[in-house]
DNA sequence: CTGAAAGCGCTTACAG
DNA sequence: CTGAAAGCGCTTACAG
């Protein structure tokens, strides 16, 4: 054996981590063979692979990720891009994308678009920078430049909460439900009630928002009720003051109204408050029912009758297409309707 | 001028984005030059600077971070590590943050801990593997493998909402504010309302709302009237619901209780209510206050008296600071105490 | 102040 | 099935 020769001093930094080459030398294999081995990729003896994989649990080596994605160009980066994180939808949307993703080795990198196109086209420009290994993104209404984008990118893409793209020859991948349908079902409901001056209260406005809409209106018209002044469209971010506003000015304006469907539960619960303050009877003067069935919706008084929409479901599934399309695995369905569920509580 | 040469097959594939080489090539300089150029650093001609800034911009030329992190051995990401997102607090915390970093070109990793140090120390593992240019972090409790991951990357690091470490001899970097003396200051308030037995309820039991509690405390006792009896703590997580029991608890078990100090809005909410359904006159039977000022708790009935607390001024100057620190400046304030504010509505 | 060259730690044609 | 080598696109000692 020869002795230790001095080792030339090397000239640059080193990181200090374990390398690829260090394992493939204690297996004694090549770097090409410890990669191909540490990845799955098949065309690997069985008995390398087990040696490779052995050498690299013993020296406790992990890949590094920016050397991986520079030589791949792909990283284990998802984009995830989100209208809003101040409402609790979103937030769970994300937290059961994000653990799915996470388990499977990948990391998230969130963007916030405020429901602004342009701000959607910034944050996809910069989080394409960043090679992501697959995208994750809200809705189905983005600007040209943004699907251009999308397009170019070549990055694989699910669509979150909406189910078709209306518009558009290529429907994609999308995970939700049918928010017409569920729109169309609460106030279906309403009407077995015996409810006929239905209203339809909303703020944000964004594209589900119209869908849901959409299906109280043709609730309202197979049943012959439809009156389209019973519309409150208020662009504004959606509040609990913002929905006791709206109850306020519906019940003055529109005393004979005798249920309120408002398109998300933030809204019905302010309007239950407002109701509370001003002496109002729920649901026995007016109903009033939600949608989502966020936080506190059971706790309210009266509970809110509501859909509850399987957001962290669909976060989950969404993750699960995007990681099987990154594989080349095309999903058995492009477009995953996952339902809802009408939950009647006490206020309609 | 000679012809041109074919030039030889590239061996290998282009990602077919802009390089520095191309740069460089069109600013007449090495690639050395523009790379510092780029970055700012000094010891570049003026000239050569706007050279090759012109050439940037017009190649619209964006840093591949991949290869940046590979060879710089810091990437772009700054890791966030909070205990849950559906508390809005931390979400506020997060956004803010996030986009203080954004400006700046930082890309946010967070990580969600569930307030599981075991969870906690895997998140910093895994993110740290990333080489981020900085870590923000939630509170100042942390495990031994957590603080040596922590020491041992020499990544920057900034904690979020405690101020000092009360253990531990090297105080570090935080952004916070003193959360004792918000408790105290709100029992306080309470006191000289002219109550006297003045409960403390709590839940999640994380040690910001231990120090809230240690503030009550040593109000009572100051004020001679402390009954460690009224000390109500629950480890699950903070509700709604859990508020209400808490509250149906309280007044059945000591009814003679005049106030109730509890360490979240979100329970204070849920007693609110549940005062609502038992026909309980708050504050005239019972005072109730909250801690944090959270979506609603203007909206209540009544509306709640709680402690605002500067979540996203902390996540922005957090996040400010460890910009800071990146760049290898010491922030003039390593405990940033950013305060808070009591907020004075009906409920007591 | 500037440049040639080595190196960061991987992946992947290419040849065998 | 395996390996030598080139290359991904930057940064950074080193020498001038």
């Amino acid at each position: 054996m020869p002795a230790d020769r001095p080792s030339p001093t090397p000239r640059h930094r080193a990181t200090g981590r374990v390398t690829l080459k260090e394992v493939s030398l204690a297996a004694g294999v090549s770097t090409s063979t410890a990669s191909r081995a540490l990845r799955g990729e098949r065309a690997v003896a069985p008995e390398l692979i087990e040696r490779v994989q052995a050498a690299a649990q013993r020296l406790a080596y992990v890949p590094d990720p920016a050397a991986r994605a520079l030589a791949s160009r792909h990283s284990d980066h998802v984009a995830v891009l989100l209208p809003l994180l101040s409402n609790a939808l979103f937030v769970d949307l994300l937290e059961a994308a994000q653990n799915t993703l996470r388990a499977q080795g990948y990391q998230t990198l969130m963007g916030v678009t405020h429901y602004d196109r342009q701000q959607e086209e910034q944050l996809l420009r910069e989080l394409l920078l960043h090679r992501p290994a697959g995208l994750l993104i809200t809705g189905r209404d983005h600007s040209p430049a943004s699907l251009e984008l999308m397009a170019n990118s070549r990055v694989p893409c699910v669509h979150l909460m909406d189910l078709a793209d209306s518009s558009g020859p290529t429907p994609g991948y999308s995970v939700g439900f049918d928010q017409a349908q569920a729109g169309a079902e609460m106030t279906g409901f309403l009407l077995r009630k015996g409810h006929r001056r239905v209203a339809f209260a909303a703020a944000q406005l964004d594209a589900r928002v119209m869908q849901r809409m959409s299906g109280w209106r043709s609730a309202l018209q197979a049943a012959g009720v439809y009156d389209p002044t019973l519309e409150w469209l208020n662009p504004a971010a959606s509040s609990l003051a913002l929905g006791g506003q709206m109850f306020e000015q519906i019940v003055q304006q529109r005393p004979a109204v005798d249920a309120i469907f408002f398109c998300n539960d933030d809204l019905a619960q302010g309007a239950l408050l407002a109701a509370l303050r001003r002496g109002i009877r729920v649901p026995g003067q007016v109903a009033i029912v939600g949608f989502n069935d966020l936080t506190g919706s059971d706790q309210s008084l009266p509970p809110l009758t509501t859909v509850r929409t399987p957001r962290a479901r669909i976060g989950e599934a969404a993750a699960q297409m995007l990681l099987g399309l990154i594989k080349g695995q095309a999903p058995e369905q492009p477009q995953l309707d996952l339902g809802f569920e009408l939950i009647e509580r006490g206020s309609a």
